[in-house]
DNA sequence: GGCCCTGTGTGACCAGATCACATGCTTTAT
DNA sequence: ATAAAGCATGTGATCTGGTCACACAGGGCC
């Protein structure tokens, strides 16, 4: 099993550090597969090869809202915090597409994190790119209208074709907003000709349109 | 000059870290003072000795919120994130009371993360302390009540006595809502009987009472 | 005394969240 | 094939909270 060579950042490791790795065998999960719901304990450090994972926080009235997604060669942080500081996990990880990963258990992590300079790195880097999307997500949330957080969903999503599968309850999860705000925004959008949509898809129709909503007024 | 003995996380540091450190002249500046602003670059790693620092988010109506404060023994993490990713500062951080602290320049900064286990430890561990309360802020935002955020602030900050000295703004501030909208509410919890307020001042009566808000419905 | 600056109170209005439904499409069971 | 169940969506009413546009009160300071 040789794994390391596949993703950006684990493949610039020294070799001893490569070997290690490479000893623990990846998991494949199908998409929507919870790998840990708040409270759960803390694994091991998780390193995503391929697929998607999304991790949450949940609302006490249903409501829940994307944290980041961890994409391959990323890391779960909020491992991370557990390893470091004993904590169990608040928020909760689905695999929103099939995933593969593998999951250095604590020890082997603390190691390479003395042995290792570039795993280091590779874990500051990460660490850091994390912290500055939350701070960018409470930015969001605070400070952003939902329309202008909407459209931004639907450009980056969408496909070269402006199609996008997706319902709106995600889409309302993924901006931190509700579905019936959601419904109604597209209706408004539909209704001023930027957009199509039906049952489960959506199209853009007109993306400079759109793109003008997104650096729309502030709040 | 020694100075890592006053903090209880540095003195742990092996002996040659410290002597690094302690070559350091610690800097001192008075309540108010802006110790960076967006788009500053990043000049090293700052540790608080004693005082405080909020750092804050600027919102473009003028609005803004407290992402955290840093208290003695803990650095901010905005610089480590500057160290290592080279991004510049988002937020804006402000001395709230005298406050002293020194600032490790980026060479010795990442020269002690290769060398120094303890303060590689101790780094990771703010990261991860901070990254858990930008988590709790969110959770809060997204979640909680205004009313029941001020009251934890207020039951927070407050000395034995009830007493508070800090105004509405300020208070907003910190809770991420607006004047207005803190006004309202004191009053409301006034006419409650749970405390009294006037101009820049404010006492508590009734601090279970106060409690149980806390608690109170979801959102 | 009149100024100015800061902190506060208040009403009107708007965005967005919640609640409580009503449809309709799709899949599964019978 | 038809009914039942489940999911995605539409819609009105209502509430919280943020924004705007003020008025007003308490201190300093000249």
């Amino acid at each position: 099993m040789n794994w390391t060579g596949e993703d950006t950042g684990l493949s610039k490791l020294d070799t001893h550090a490569q070997a290690q790795l490479n000893a623990l065998a990846p998991q494949i999960v199908p998409a929507g597969a919870v790998l840990f719901s708040p409270g759960d304990a803390v694994k091991g450090y998780v390193i995503v090869l391929s697929g998607r994972v999304d991790v949450h926080l949940l609302g006490p009235t249903g409501r829940d809202i994307l944290l980041y997604a961890v994409v391959p060669g990323q890391s779960c942080i909020q491992s991370t915090l557990g390893l470091l500081g004993g904590d169990a996990y608040t928020g909760e990880a689905v695999a929103s597409a099939p995933t593969r990963f593998v999951l250095l258990p604590r020890t082997l992590f603390l190691e390479l994190l003395d042995e290792s300079h570039r795993f280091r790195l590779l874990v500051f880097e990460t660490f850091a790119a994390r912290m500055q999307s939350m701070m960018q997500l409470v930015e969001n949330v605070s400070f952003v209208r939902v329309e202008s957080r909407l459209v931004s969903l639907l450009l980056e999503r969408a496909d070269a074709n402006g199609r996008l599968e997706m319902t709106q309850a995600d889409m309302a999860r993924a901006i931190g907003s509700a579905r019936e705000v959601v419904s109604r925004r597209l209706d408004k959008l539909a209704r001023e000709g930027l957009l199509e949509h039906e049952r489960g898809v959506l199209h853009l129709i007109d993306r400079a349109g759109l793109a003008k909503i997104v650096e729309g007024p502030a709040l």
